[in-house]
DNA sequence: TTGTAAGCGTTATCAC
DNA sequence: GTGATAACGCTTACAA
């Protein structure tokens, strides 16, 4: 095998024993001598003898490693989920075998295919805003791969699932900004196709209309690419100032499209919160930084991740298959900074 | 095998030929006929077979994977990285397996494990923080383990390693702020463990002497943790603006120092640039956003995600041992702003 | 207590 | 052209 990595056979040869002793003395069988033991244990020392994994895999059928789908790394919401399946994968000795769709269904197929034919044992997965069609999914889940969804889920495949109290999060963030004394609210969101935004939309919506203020349309705007395109974030933010009843805030969706909004209003030159309110959908590390500080919705990224990577190796550890399947749902917090007044 | 696979004695049974003419057929082997050929290939697709890779990896020794350690996701240079690593990786049909260090130096060691007890065919890596003693990796690299380095080298292992011209960006981001009249320059760094301090601090510590301003033992702050620790950076922090001669202008080091930073500094109510101008290396996505917007350094880490890949993947597939390696620099970018110039 | 042998899925070698 | 066989490294009945 590959950099003269040494085997059971080599240890075997060298203390004259059969390689199944060997075997048995590594994992500390009962019926092997404590003298035998001894001995393998201080060779496979001294060679530093590593259990060759793909012939561990290949005999027992399982590879010990997870595979994640994300939208992409480069959104802390979604870093602290990782972060979050590390912590309870490695403890549990699985790898994790990670790939970004970058928001592209093309992408999520082929990732899907490049981590499934490596052999994982589970699969968590965050949607791309640009997947319609999950039956790449399906077909993967009807042959027995287990999978659980996180924060961008699907509703045609039944299997654990964890959002964040996204519905719950949208009415508070937009509650919050009616009671500071916004009535002109406009919603910047993502891609119609992602679970997430439907929910946001309603808690939106219901926060409102809670409040006798009427839902206008053409304050709703969709970013098909969920901010990865500029332009589409550009595009409806020019309608949303030049619209004769101009909101006097704006409620973003998602860290990617409110990193950008805040971005474009910068290079315009429209002031927060002067000319226009900011609350967001966030997890940026710089929300604090920034001047003035953004008001956000924090998800608990780093517990999905955790929660979600549980559920998974619940599920392939699991005797026998699961008749139950449970939708975790993680509050969201709301930070409200004087930022967010009105001057 | 795992859920219902179809393996090659599947197909072969239902045909009524052996497992060789299958595998051989799948491969375009010139010794079979096309009528067997063609049966084959139906007869996998319908079920659709794919090859068990643990099987294929066992009999030909390879894993067709990359191993990547960094010290963490969560910073734009490193997300970067990765991007550009798997840009090159996918395309060349390997998988990657990353793991983060967060800075320490354990997770390091417990990482290394980890990964390469999966068998990767190759590993990319860029130190943490806290690591001095590399006889970890030598022992991978003794044994024949392909190693690339980025970022943070060690100079201790002969092999290929990329770096940002940690020199030069620092020479020049310091000579800019020559240039706007400070004088008063302090440098906020991260560990001296690390590869890149020393050189950024050469850079900084040259462009002062060009300019006939003497080098302040007390303007050099090191943040041992890089900045992971936010009392390292205040305390840091307060040493610079406490002293008689407080500095008019911060150079900082990282992105995660000159994160920190910023956070910090808007906390302490200290105004950028009219108490102290800022420039730092940094890849922050936000430096725009900020207001002001930040004066950075950019390095270009997808650029080096790429060439590193490559590299690595040029020394696993190399036929024969390589004799020589290089040591690829690549240029960093400054921007500064008119926020950096004196107010 | 230890050894033998079969087998995981694939492929390479060699017969036929 | 096709098939039998061995081998990759490891595990596990079962035999000794």
């Amino acid at each position: 095998m590959k950099f003269g990595a040494i085997t059971i056979k080599d240890i075997a040869r060298e203390l004259g024993i059969s390689a199944s002793a060997v075997s048995k003395a590594l994992k500390d069988s009962y019926e092997i001598s404590e003298k035998t033991k001894k001995l393998v244990l201080e060779c496979a020392k001294k060679h530093n003898y590593q259990p060759n994994p793909m012939a561990r895999s290949l005999k027992q059928g399982n590879s010990k490693a997870l595979g994640i789908i994300i939208p992409t790394i480069d959104n802390n919401f979604f870093s602290q989920v990782i972060n979050g399946v590390e912590s309870v994968a490695y403890s549990k000795g699985y790898n994790i075998i990670m790939t970004q769709t970058h928001e592209s269904y093309e992408l999520e197929l082929s990732n899907t295919d490049l981590l499934t034919i490596r052999a994982i044992d589970g699969l968590l997965i965050s949607l791309s805003t640009e997947t319609k069609d999950i039956s790449h999914l399906k077909r993967l889940h009807d042959q027995g791969l287990p999978i659980v969804f996180f924060d961008r889920v699907s509703n045609e495949i039944n299997t654990h699932k964890i959002i964040a109290d996204n519905f719950r999060g949208a009415y508070e963030a937009t509650t919050n900004l009616i009671k500071a004394g916004y009535r002109n609210i406009a919603h910047l969101t993502s891609s119609i196709n992602v679970s997430i935004t439907a929910e946001r939309l309603k808690g939106y919506e219901q926060a409102l209309e809670e409040n006798g203020i009427p839902v206008k349309e053409h304050y709703i705007k969709y970013c098909p690419q969920g901010g990865k395109d500029v332009d589409e974030v550009q595009q409806a933010l020019n309608e949303l100032l030049d619209a004769p009843d101009k909101p006097d805030a704006i409620f973003t969706a998602t860290d990617r499209v409110t990193t950008t909004t805040l971005a474009l209003l910068h290079r315009m030159h429209v002031k927060i919160p002067t000319d226009i309110a900011l609350l967001g959908f966030t997890n940026t590390q710089l929300a604090d930084v920034l001047n003035p500080p953004l008001s956000q919705v924090f998800q608990p990224g780093f517990e999905m991740g955790k929660k979600a990577t549980e559920m998974l190796i619940q599920l392939i550890e699991a005797r026998r298959p699961v008749e139950e399947f449970e939708t975790v749902v993680m509050p969201a917090q709301i930070f409200m900074r004087d930022s967010t007044k009105r001057p």
